[in-house]
RNA sequence: GGGCGCUUAGCUCAGUUGGUUAGAGCGCAGCGUUGACAUCGCUGAGGUCGUAGGUUCAAAUCCUACAGCGCCCA
């Protein structure tokens, strides 16, 4: 740690320091009473492979939370976790075996189990190391797996006391299916899409009185005629008078040639094809719902892999979709299909492998969710639980209030197996959960009892994240301190699959909410705007853009990269935007490095940086860098506790380079030259506290400059990680601040006469400044706006009569009038005429706000400040126009 | 079908209790090798804040309708 390299260089001091933090224990809180807890626990990336963005985004906003809190001396637990995610990691594994030729069930499912978990040994150490990368401060420790001890005791506790308590049921329901992972799924993990399809329409003979057939038909239309086979009624609209006529009696259904009865059910759309349709209680949620009202059997026409069964007749064993063409051309031969028709549908896909996914009736567990969701409403509704940005709340809301029962088994052989025993004994069918294995029925006494053989969705688990990973259902200190946890932080894309059901859980179990705040980020897209996905090849490797731009790049432009729960858009010119910034803050640090010299820096005392009085003898820009940096500090607390993280890194980054960098820096250069050292205490100060506030949002950058600055300022903590963080209470002046801005003014307005004429940029020329010849302002700026504006001689003037008027352009400001003498390089009309324009223009403004002001409604109506403002802008208007004026009266 | 979001400078986006002369980054134009930084500096051009109404002393910001795009739920 010696010199600074002239450019920061991520890859030398990322790795070092977040050893460094490692080390000295810096990212574990502890237990203290005294202090405030903060906690957030990590959402667990799935075990499946790679982080992408999204995990990215959520650790730095979640590390960003942390840091903040921390430096703010709070006990700041964040918890870092990794989810078995059942069936993501049992296709990725399947997937990996089928390479080597073999399936799962050639292995059988303890060996492919074991395979599992050689798989989630690798993939989860890659997890962490990709999450070091992104520099999380989270205590590692305490680093938790779903499959965990723990967890598992906290599945098998809630599954039990939901059992008992009569909200986990059994039962014979339609579900989604996906065939090729042979499991259900929940209504969640369905994704619907619009599809082109075909509707026809097909003719069903109709029995006499007798039972004989008839040479009547019944009309119906279906999008999915292999269906056919499993239907057990005809149904239509009773208050269609086209045909409730025909309720009451009996079909043959074609093929099969099974009678059916045909029924009125108000589900019925008239509109839908011929009004008419097929009711197959087997295989389509509606028709199982009719089918309920009505008594109807259910067919099952299909295996698990979706192939036609033994119910389907002739098309046993036959792929689904196959025998939609082989019904179609039967029914074809048989006359009795009258048309074909296009027609748009909404078709349900596997969410994680993209198969149709087939409605089919079988046997499942389910939550009773109405109960549970109950008490969810009303704890974001009194504002136990705020959701951040609100809107999301009405979203939740919805999704709550209409909530349908959970079906949470799920046919694979990765996750929680169910905590539910079978007796097997002759006579005895005892059903009942157990949090340890169970060996013997509780009634009948047998030992011979079996566990049910599917396993939990894995959202069952996830569902206790909060509480779990705190030690419930154990009594431990830490859940006593730390839950409920702070902040739940996450992708809005995951509110109902686990915000919602967090907060279900966490409060049935616990009795409290699980978190006070959650906040939802938007969705990372590609360059286009298209969401990153495999398919699509698209996704960006956060690893990849930390090693070409650092890891402070990456997370600066993730934090400012749009508003809270916005999708935004990534690309490569965003992250050099952050890694310019992240060499910007270094080679600041570096000047005063390099100006500080051997010397060490003593920062300015407490008590003189709180008071403006007490700093009022200072240099004028020396009073208005401090004052701006309290203001900012202020700032960024409020924005922060607003979860307005993108605009306090917006603030961050204008205060430091627009001002600090481009202003404070170069007007202190201007002392430092002549050999005064008086502005390194203001340097120092301006930039410590920068870097502090900097911190978390930018860790790698700021730290490594901090441990540089240790060594030529006295007083700083150890760590910047563990540095308090500034909190803006001090003493704002805003005289200086008005002040500086005049002499800024000065200065542009100089810079601007000198590029618009052309000006060599080396070259130094005279100007003369006429202002109120009593404000000492500009005298004490002089060298200031010498050095800046490249002046000599400065010419300051009581009025603009003392000024030159031949061959000169001029700036008039409401509070000074800027002469600069060009002879040869002025046109005197060009000049007339930018000098009218602008008094013209003002003159408007003049105008507009006299009406403004004369507008009895608006003075009486409006606050005082905001009449005062429009008053104070009147008068500045004023006397430009005053000044603009004078000035084309001298030009002549 | 129900709900939500977006529409602001060429591009990407900010703009949270309605009160500026509507901002930033990138891009663009001109100038620039004075020891923090060319991953830079200075200067500049560029917007009737989707459209039409309404509320208000005051609307990018609130309300209504419409259009286009996107998402969620059914």
């Amino acid at each position: 740690m010696k010199d600074m390299p002239k450019a920061y260089d991520p890859k030398e001091v990322e790795a070092p320091l977040y050893q460094m933090w490692m080390d000295k224990g810096y990212f574990k809180p502890r237990i203290d009473p005294d202090k405030t807890p903060f906690c957030i626990i990590m959402p667990p990336p799935n075990v499946t492979g790679e982080l992408h963005l999204g995990h990215a985004l959520t650790a730095t906003i979640e590390d960003l939370l942390i840091r903040w809190h921390r430096m703010m001396g709070d006990e700041a637990l964040w918890v870092p976790g990794v989810d078995h995610a059942g069936i993501a990691t049992q296709n990725v594994v399947e997937r990996e075996i089928a390479k080597e030729g073999v399936s799962r069930h050639d292995l059988g499912r303890e060996k492919f189990v074991e395979r599992v978990w050689e798989w989630v040994g690798r993939v989860r150490s890659r997890i962490v190391v990709q999450h070091m990368r992104l520099g999380v401060s989270c205590d590692w420790d305490r680093e938790v797996f779903t499959m965990d001890e723990g967890p598992q005791l906290a599945v098998r506790t809630t599954f039990k006391h939901l059992f008992d308590d009569g909200l986990i049921y059994r039962g014979e329901r339609i579900t989604n299916w996906c065939p090729r992972c042979t499991t259900a799924l929940s209504d969640l993990e369905v994704d619907h899409r619009e599809t082109q399809g075909s509707l026809w329409y097909v003719k069903y003979p109709l029995l006499d009185d007798d039972g004989n057939p008839s040479d009547e038909f019944v009309r119906v239309a279906t999008t999915r005629p292999e269906t056919i086979v499993g239907d057990t009624a005809v149904a239509v609209n009773p208050e269609d008078d086209r045909w409730k006529g025909l309720i009451g009696r009996t079909a043959l259904l074609p093929i099969i040639e099974r009678p059916i009865p045909i029924i009125g059910d108000e589900a019925v759309e008239p509109e839908f094809g011929t009004g008419a349709v097929k009711v197959t209680p087997g295989h389509d949620p509606m028709d199982f719902e009719i089918g309920g009202r009505h008594d109807l059997p259910v067919i099952v026409a299909m295996d698990d892999e979706a192939k036609m069964n033994e119910n389907a007749g002739p098309y046993n064993g036959i792929d689904r979709f196959e025998t939609r063409e082989l019904i179609v051309a039967d029914l074809e031969k048989l006359g009795l299909l009258e048309k074909r028709e296009d027609h748009m549908s909404s078709v349900g896909h596997c969410s994680r492998c993209d198969t149709i996914v087939e409605p089919i009736v079988s046997k499942q567990w389910f939550v009773k969710t109405a109960p549970l969701a109950k008490p969810a409403i009303e704890a974001v509704k009194d504002g136990r639980i705020e959701i951040i940005p609100r809107r999301f709340e009405g979203v939740y809301m919805h999704w709550m209030e209409n909530i349908r029962d959970w079906c949470i088994s799920r046919q694979l052989w990765w996750g929680h197996r169910i905590p539910v025993w079978y007796c097997k004994a002759a006579g005895c069918d005892e059903m009942f959960s157990s949090i340890e294995d169970a060996t013997e029925c509780p009634k009948c006494g047998s030992h011979d009892v079996e566990q049910d053989p599917d396993v939990l969705d894995t959202w069952f688990s996830s569902a206790l994240w909060p509480h779990s990973t705190l030690g419930w259902p154990e009594d431990t200190d830490e859940l006593r301190y730390w839950y409920p946890t702070s902040v739940l932080e996450t992708g809005y894309d995951i509110l109902f699959f686990w915000v919602a059901r967090m907060i279900m859980t966490g409060l049935y179990n616990t009795g409290e909410v699980p978190f006070r705040h959650v906040y939802l980020h938007g969705l990372i897209r590609d360059e286009k705007g298209d969401k990153m996905t495999k398919s699509r090849g698209n996704v960006v490797d956060p690893l990849e853009i930390i090693d070409k731009y650092g890891t402070d790049a990456v997370r600066f432009t993730m934090a400012t990269g749009g508003a809270p729960g916005n999708d935004f858009r990534l690309f490569d010119e965003k992250l050099e935007g952050g890694r310019n910034f992240a060499n910007k803050i270094w080679n600041a640090a570096r000047y005063f490095v390099q100006s500080a010299g051997e010397e060490r820096v003593q920062l300015p005392d407490a008590a003189t940086l709180a008071s403006a009085a007490a700093r009022s003898g200072w240099p004028l820009e020396d009073r208005w860098i401090v004052s701006r940096t309290l203001s900012v500090s202020r700032q960024v607390n409020r924005l922060l506790a607003d979860f307005q993280v993108n605009e306090a890194g917006r603030l961050l980054y204008d205060f430091f380079w627009s001002e600090y960098a481009d202003w404070y820096v170069e007007m202190a250069k201007v002392r430092l030259k002549t050999g005064d050292r008086s502005p390194l205490p203001v340097l120092a100060y301006t930039l410590q506290t920068s870097l502090r506030l900097l911190h978390p949002m930018m860790p790698f950058v700021t730290e490594a400059i901090w441990q540089h600055l240790r060594n030529h300022i006295d007083g700083l903590e150890e760590a910047l990680i563990v540095a308090k963080f500034p909190t803006g209470d001090g003493e704002a002046d805003t005289d200086a601040e008005e002040k500086t801005e005049l002499v800024m003014d000065v200065v542009r307005a100089i810079r601007n006469i000198r590029a618009e004429r052309g000006v060599d940029a080396g070259r130094f020329i005279e100007a003369y400044i006429a202002s109120n010849g009593t404000d000492p302002t500009l005298e004490q700026a002089r060298p200031i706006v010498e050095t800046l504006a490249r002046v000599r001689p400065l010419h300051l003037v009581p009025d603009a009569s003392a000024a030159p008027k031949e061959g000169v352009a001029s700036a008039v400001l409401a509070k000074a009038l800027v002469v600069v003498p060009l002879a040869g390089l002025i046109d005197a009309d060009a000049e007339r005429a930018k000098l009218s324009k602008q008094l013209t223009e003002a003159e408007g403004e003049i105008k507009r706000l006299e009406g403004k002001l004369a507008n009895e409604q608006f003075r009486s109506k409006a606050p005082a400040d905001v009449v005062a403002k429009e008053q104070e802008r009147l008068a500045t208007a004023e006397s430009r126009v005053e000044g603009l004026q004078g000035r084309l009266a001298e030009l002549g």
